[in-house]
RNA sequence: GGUCCGGUAGCUCAGUUGGAUAGAGCAACUGCCUUCUAAGCAGUAGGUCAUUGGUUCGAAUCCAAUCCGGAUCACCA
């Protein structure tokens, strides 16, 4: 049991005895003492003054007493401030704490608990590179999965790939028009790199035809249906879902490459999946719980035919799920994807990482899914992330104007390279040696930037001033571990006992490290993995002050000497975890 | 227009079961490498917590109204 729960437990008793009334740890507030004031932890009192009708002191002084006399091994003793009670622990009682945890390797893990969460994230389309955006939705996704994990939680990492509709057809027209039977190894281009840039001459070629249609005299909404690309898009949109071989041939074909190059850029960002489903597999999948719906007098057929669901008894508004012709719509493939993901893992929990703009959409889908009895259709959770955007505002592919994944991470190394060379560092290392650092610096330094953020906030990219490697970034962090290992390939701590005054950046890094399972427990329960980059930054920073303050090597005493290598030991270890849970690497030395 | 989210230092962000004098980083300025890695440390300066009112011992935090920004309310996905 962590120390702070420890006090809550003990002062609910300690009033019991004191007060002969019930109390509850919501009657009253532990904080930790601000750092102004003499103590570890504060029970704030006045929320007691009501219920006892006394004074805030003699509370205090009376709660004070009590907790220093029962509790002898936990606190040393109490100040009281102001209707602030300040305890002060036991420095033994923190020595301890830290003589345990530093032999604990698996110190920040839970035992499983046996829940089984599934995470879906992710979720590109087939027509074009990931982009910065997607690096947020990655990063998030995996890094929410390894806190579940720490948390004891049973995982399952899922994708849906985007991978039919008109976007993909029109990649595929552009390349038929324009290629010449070019592809991505006779070009030497990144295959999604390859197919994205048909993309983008669809769109400009569509634009000239608009034009050109404008200038005829034909109004511009028309000619936007009627320009021959688009046209011709959608014809083989039409092939592709009536099975025309020659389409899907080219279907798989363009897709192929793009899978190709996703999977480098995976690889390199390392997101990994245990179960990617496809969109041109699953897209049909709703059109029973369309039947189901109707039958059980939940859905409502128009005139018309198409099929809808009313939602306005929960607030929300009428809902499409099947067209007139009898095709389904976006939500109804989710209805169906959400039951078969359901039938092949029965998760308690699934959550779905997908950016703000589909908030309504994933409201609506929760509400359906509860309503035609899918199973733990309450576990669904939408774990919403704000946009990335620029300086400049939105970025839109159309007006290329997003940042390329490949490119920002090409450039991160290329910095991370250049920045460690113009240090002087590491001039025994090999060529293998500095390239894995780069690559840990880099991608460290890009994870952190995106995870350091709370994920419902929109967030701005600036790319002119990059990314920083100074102050509150991954590198700060990574830094430090690679201090403390420095010291530790020197010399180990023996892990005996220690029973020496604290000095006030031993403790306070003490207590920081007695936080983070309740850190992890937290991040957990916000789905939040800032809150994980925030407390390992003020970590790293506290061992920083504590290192050029207090010399490891040269401590005053033997006995000193031991402890700051615990605590150096301990601290590497929760580095270690706390960035490991963002996808972020430590080095050794860097 | 309805619904939802946001507004904290020049910039990027922390800070919710209401708690002590609102915190970091960047940028600016001042110091610190013959001592465990200076990607570091110590310090200075920078605030009407969008505005107004309310709730109470106490409000950046809760409530109401207003202003500003964003998302969404598609037979697109």
């Amino acid at each position: 049991m962590s120390v702070i729960q420890t006090i809550r437990k003990a002062t609910v008793q300690a009033l019991h005895e004191l007060y002969s009334q019930e109390f509850s740890e919501k009657d009253f507030q532990v904080n930790q003492t601000k750092p102004e004031f003499e103590g570890d932890y504060t029970v704030v009192l006045f929320s007691l003054v009501k219920q006892l009708k006394k004074s805030p002191d003699a509370i205090g002084n009376e709660l004070g007493q009590k907790l220093v006399s029962s509790h002898s091994t936990l606190f040393a003793s109490f100040n009281l401030i102001k209707g602030f009670l300040n305890l002060v622990v036991q420095d033994d009682y923190w020595t301890g704490f830290l003589t345990t945890a530093v032999v604990d390797t698996s110190y920040g893990s839970r035992k499983p608990t046996g829940q089984k969460v599934m995470i879906e994230y992710s979720s590109p389309n087939t027509n074009k590179p990931l982009h910065l955006g997607h690096l947020r939705n990655n990063f998030l996704g995996w890094s929410v999965a390894e806190i579940y994990k720490a948390n004891g939680a049973d995982i399952v990492k899922t994708c849906i790939v985007n991978d039919r509709g008109i976007h993909i057809c029109k990649s595929m027209i552009a390349w038929q028009l324009f290629a010449n039977g070019a592809t991505p190894q006779s070009t030497g281009i990144k295959g999604d790199h390859f197919v994205g840039d048909y993309y983008v001459k669809f769109n400009e070629q569509y634009k000239k035809e608009i034009q050109q249609l404008v200038e005829q005299g034909i109004p511009n909404e028309e000619a936007e249906k009627e320009a021959p690309i688009m046209k011709a898009a959608q014809r083989m949109l039409l092939d592709w879902e009536n099975g025309d071989p020659a389409v899907l041939d080219l279907w798989k074909r363009m897709n192929g490459w793009v899978y190709e190059g996703f999977d480098q850029t995976y690889k390199r960002i390392g997101s990994d999946f245990q179960k990617t489903y496809y969109e041109s597999e699953t897209y049909i999948l709703g059109k029973k719980y369309v039947e189901e719906g109707l039958k059980k007098g939940i859905f409502f057929r128009k005139e018309d035919g198409s099929v809808w669901v009313d939602l306005t008894p929960e607030g929300l508004d009428q809902k499409l799920l099947q067209r007139r012709d009898g095709t389904s719509v976006y939500i109804t493939q989710d209805l169906g994807l959400a039951d078969v993901k359901q039938a092949e893992f029965h998760a308690d929990q699934s959550i779905y990482v997908i950016g703000d703009e589909q908030n309504y959409h994933m409201q609506v889908l929760k509400h359906i899914c509860k309503k035609l009895d899918i199973p733990n259709a309450d576990g669904i959770h939408h774990l919403s992330y704000g946009m990335v955007e620029l300086p400049t505002g939105k970025m839109k592919s159309r007006e290329g104007t997003v940042v390329d994944a490949d490119d920002l991470l090409n450039e991160m190394y290329e910095i991370a390279a250049r920045h460690t060379q113009e240090l002087g560092k590491v001039k025994d290392f090999d060529e293998e040696e500095l390239k894995a650092l780069y690559n840990t610096i880099s991608i460290g330094a890009l994870k952190f930037f995106l995870l350091r953020v709370d994920p419902k906030k929109r967030m701005i990219f600036n790319p002119k001033e990059s990314i920083d490697f100074h102050g509150f970034t991954g590198p700060f962090v990574q830094y430090t571990h690679a201090r403390i290992k420095s010291i530790l390939r020197k010399e180990h701590p023996q892990n005996i006992g220690i029973n020496d005054n604290l000095l006030r950046l031993e403790k306070e890094l003490i207590i920081s490290l007695e936080q983070f399972p309740a850190i992890i427990d937290q991040a957990c329960q916000e789905m939040n993995p800032s809150v994980i980059a925030v407390y390992v930054f003020n970590l790293a920073k506290t061992f920083n002050s504590c290192y050029t303050e207090h010399s490891i090597m040269n401590a005053e005493t033997p006995l000193k000497k031991e402890l700051r290598l615990q605590i150096a030991q301990l601290t590497a270890h929760v580095i270690n975890k706390g960035m490991g849970m963002m996808g972020i690497g430590v080095p050794e030395r860097m």
